[in-house]
DNA sequence: TAGATTGTTAATCGATTAACAATC
DNA sequence: TAGATTGTTAATCGATTAACAATC
């Protein structure tokens, strides 16, 4: 495959391709635009336009002076760079509300991701369903992950057990955390973790509404 | 006030902040450590030793040589420059799955952010509690925010009403705004949006599983 | 004292922004 | 062609890390 010589884009990098995606492709109509400029997107997304320009350069896009880019091919580059053309799927730990919300939110499907089952420990709580996901007990989630080759985890569980149950997900041969416990976990360094550490935010809130 | 002529801190030196704090205040006992060196918490929380240093010369604080710093006046400052000592009161729009996940996780009064009501246009759920927390009518958010003298909103509506929603809030006089619709929104200079995006994540694990 | 740790200045690193020739 | 837009190199900015004298 021709191109796959691009070097490893950055975290920053991603996200603001993943922002360029949803302005582009998911974003309200009356604009069915068939070219689009590094200027517009950089108007709308409040980004520098060479930061555009760079960014779409990073994963092979070629534009065309006095016109931009064709919003038809960055969408199919963005979509096929960030993997959201094939299917993964991924398993849920701690049933809790957060992680009944992520369920509920049903809105990870377009971008590739299928969860596909949850697990808790409360015997109340196995056996049930959740947005239509099944719940099953923790001590079937080794056998689980290995026999559908699950390779992402989204960790919603307390923060005291956050840390063992990633040392199961790991042994397991789990690829990816998506931790929303406010812990940092240790992995073997080809195991990804994503933190999505919510109270950081208030830091910033309170620290302004001090002032 | 003394030392209040301190610079203005970045949003990643209050997040480090934080870290800081939760990891010494709030980690599991067996280590009641009096004094702290810069070089253990660096080691704990995979910082580098200078940067804690720094960090903590930012808000004032003077360790000693061969010593470190005092855990409980390390603490104290922290709370004191982040406002934790301070009780702030905001309210919470659109009570769906995500916002009932956030009323219910309760660990927010520690830091100061009490949520005394959440608002929301569904019919069936007005009148009703989500964690203790009355659910409201959105008509009736512009009196009460004004009566209660209320400062942040959290908002988790659906992106497309999030800016209208937005507007409100801010000629209501809302100071900060805790956004977790995937949109920017577009506010006054003086209010605060903290984006709380949590599918950007998405674009970092659908990479990494597609390598 | 000897040695570990702080506080601070300098060096490095990476990301963002500016400038501008090449292009359509 | 004239003019807007790209693609790329250089400049700037800010944050992180290294180095080391001062301190307890």
């Amino acid at each position: 495959m021709a191109g796959n010589d691009l070097p490893r884009l950055r975290r920053v990098v991603l996200e603001r391709l993943m922002r360029y995606y949803r302005w582009l492709a998911e974003s309200t109509p009356k604009k069915p635009l068939k070219n689009v400029t590094s200027g517009q997107i950089a108007e709308a997304l409040d980004i520098d336009p060479t930061q555009v320009r760079k960014d779409f350069g990073a994963i092979g896009l070629q534009g065309m002076g006095r016109v931009g880019f064709e919003v038809w091919e960055v969408c199919r580059s963005i979509r096929h760079m960030l993997g959201f053309d094939h299917t993964y799927y991924g398993v849920l730990i701690g049933a809790g509300h957060l992680g009944r919300a992520l369920m509920a939110y049903n809105g990870f499907a377009r971008y590739g991701l299928q969860i596909v089952a949850a697990f808790d420990n409360d015997q109340h709580k196995v056996g049930g369903k959740a947005a239509g996901v099944p719940i099953k007990p923790m001590r079937t989630l080794k056998p689980f992950i290995r026999k559908h080759d699950i390779r992402l985890a989204i960790l919603t569980t307390p923060a005291e057990v956050s840390q063992k149950v990633t040392d199961r997900l790991v042994s397991a041969g789990i690829r990816a955390i998506w931790n929303f416990s406010p812990t940092r976990l240790t992995v073997p360094p080809d195991v990804l973790v994503r933190n999505e550490h919510i109270s950081l935010g208030l830091s910033q809130i309170a620290y302004h509404l001090k002032q």
